[in-house]
DNA sequence: GTGCGACGTTGAACGCGTTCAAGGCGGCGA
DNA sequence: TCGCCGCCTTGAACGCGTTCAACGTCGCAC
C-alpha cells in the first residue's frame, strides 16, 4: 500500500493520513504558496519548484498510460510499455501508482468530468424530467463512447468486489458521489413531483440504473451501440411514469413497500 | 486450443446427459453385437479401456484445482500447485484446460446441478408462484453459500464480456439454458395465469433477475450474506404483484410498451 | 562547506499464467 | 516382430505484473 489519489494537495500523500509530517514550510520567503490554485503553473519562476518534480512525473507516467490503454487496450499494454515510453523505469511506475490497476482511476475521474460538462447542455435549458434524464444518460454514452473497446478490456478489473477499481468500492467514492449529484440535479432542476421518501432515494436509483446501463453498455456489440441507446430511449419513458406514479395515493402502499426493502437491504454491511 | 468438455464418453462427466451409454451387458451369453454401439466398450475386461485413460487425468486435475480453489482461493492456487498436488507437470493442466479460468466451467456445472436438485422440493409440492420462486431463489443461495468467498475471487473473471466464462457467453450457454429452464418450471408449474406474450418471455427475464442477485450476493459482506435473503424476500412480492397486474386489461398497453422494449433491444447482435 | 535525511529513481529478481518443442507410450497394420 | 502414428506427458522458457534493496540527488541545518 502507499498514497492515493493524491487529490490536488500540492506535493502529494493526502488520502488516508491527512496530515504531512513533513515540516511544511508554510509560507517561506517569496512564493505566496497559491493554496487553492493548482500546484505547477510556475507563474514567473521559470526553473522547476522542487516539490513539483514528483507530480509531473506521475502526470507523465499517467498520460503515458492513458494514451497506450487507448491505442493498445488494456491488458496489451505492459507496464513495462509504458515505463519505457514515458522514459521511466518500471519500477517509477510503482513508486506513483499502486499496480496497472490504479492507473484506470485517472480514467474514471477524466470520463466523469466530461460527464458532467457534456450534461450541462440539457440540464441548463431543459425542465421536463424525462428528457434531462434522457440527456444525462445519452450524454454518458457520448463521452465513454471512444473507449467501449478499452472499456471491455479492464471492466473485469472493475467488477471484482474487493478491487478498489469497483464502483461500489471506497475508493470509488469521489466519483461515485459526484456521478449521483448530477441525477440529483437531474431531478432537482426539473419540475417533477415527488414523494419526499422517494426523492431522498431517487438519485441514488437512477445512478444504479445507469450502472446498469452501463454494464449492458460494455456487452453491446452492436454497431455504434445503438442498442444501448435504444435501451436508454426505451426505459427512460418507463421511468418517468413509475416516479409519477409514485404520487398517486392508491400506489403509496406499494411504493412504502419498495422503499421499506431498500432500507431493509441496505442496512449492516 | 483443444477439445472442449468432451460430450462422448461414457465413463463420466454426466452432467446433462444423464444415461450412461456404458457396455449394458444386458443380454449375457451371446452377445448380439450391437452394430450401432461404441466399438470398444470392454464387455467383462477389468483392465483400464486405454481410451479413458486422458479422461481419468482430466478428473483428477478438475477435482484437485476445485479443492484447491475452495481450500485457498482462486487467485491464490496456482497452476503449478494443481499440477504438483495432481501428480502431472503443469503443461499436462493445458492439455486438457485451455486456461486456469476454463476449470471454472467444472465448478459451474456442478453448482448448477445441485440448484437442480435443491430446488426440487419446492418445485414438487408447492403451487403458488411467489412461494416457488422464493424457493428456487433461496435454494440457488443455499448451494452457493459455501463458496461465496471463492465466487467473489474469481467473479472478475465471469464479468468480462469477452470471457468464456461470462453468463451471457456461447460458452456459459448450456448452464444458462438450464437455469432459464429452472425458472421455466417455477412458472409452468405453478398456477399463476399470465399474459401469453410475457410467459414467453418471463423465464429469461428471472434469469436476469436472478443474475442481479448474484450480483448482489458477490458484493454482500453481511454475515451469513443475510442481505442477500432479505433482497429476495423483498422482491419476490414484487415481482408477484407486478405479474399479476399484468392480466389487469387497462395496464396492458403498458405490458405492450414493456415487452417492446425487449424486443427492439434484443434485435442486431 | 559538510553532512543528513527524505524524496525520487533504478533495474534485477520473483512468482505467476501460459506456450512449445520434444519425447514417451501403447495399440495396430504389415 | 517391427515400425509407425497419435494420444498423452514433460519441464524449460517466455513475458507479464510486481517487489525491493540500493543508489542518486537535492534542500536544509549546522
Amino acid at each position: 500500500m502507499r498514497r492515493w489519489r493524491t487529490t490536488v494537495t500540492h506535493v502529494r500523500i493526502a488520502a488516508t493520513e491527512p496530515d504531512e509530517p513533513t515540516a511544511e514550510p508554510d509560507a517561506p520567503t517569496a512564493e505566496p504558496d497559491a493554496p487553492t490554485a493548482e500546484p505547477d503553473a510556475p507563474a514567473a519562476g521559470e526553473d522547476k519548484p522542487r516539490r513539483q518534480r514528483g507530480e509531473q512525473t506521475r502526470q507523465l507516467i499517467l498520460e503515458t498510460a492513458l494514451r497506450l490503454f487507448r491505442e493498445r487496450g488494456y491488458t496489451e499494454t505492459t507496464m513495462r510499455a509504458i515505463a519505457k515510453e514515458a522514459g521511466v523505469a518500471v519500477g517509477n511506475a510503482y513508486y506513483y501508482f499502486d499496480s496497472k490497476e490504479h492507473l484506470i482511476q485517472g480514467f474514471y475521474d477524466r470520463v466523469q468530468l466530461a460527464h458532467r460538462a457534456a450534461a450541462e447542455g440539457v440540464l441548463g435549458g431543459e425542465k421536463e424530467f424525462a428528457a434531462r434524464l434522457k440527456g444525462v444518460l445519452h450524454a454518458g454514452i457520448d463521452v465513454n463512447g471512444p473507449y467501449h473497446a478499452f472499456a471491455a478490456t479492464f471492466f473485469k478489473t472493475a467488477a471484482e468486489p474487493s478491487s478498489p477499481m469497483s464502483p461500489f468500492s471506497r475508493e470509488s467514492s469521489p466519483s461515485r458521489e459526484s456521478a449521483i449529484g448530477l441525477f440529483r440535479e437531474v431531478i432537482e432542476g426539473s419540475n417533477v413531483k415527488l414523494d419526499r421518501d422517494l426523492q431522498k432515494e431517487l438519485p441514488e436509483l437512477l445512478w444504479l440504473a445507469w450502472m446498469g446501463v452501463i454494464l449492458f453498455w460494455v456487452h453491446d456489440k452492436s454497431p455504434g451501440q445503438r442498442r444501448t441507446r435504444r435501451l436508454i430511449d426505451g426505459v427512460v419513458p418507463l421511468i418517468d411514469r413509475l416516479v409519477r406514479l409514485s404520487r398517486i395515493p392508491v400506489l403509496k402502499p406499494a411504493l412504502r413497500q419498495v422503499l421499506a426493502l431498500i432500507d431493509s437491504v441496505r442496512r449492516d454491511d
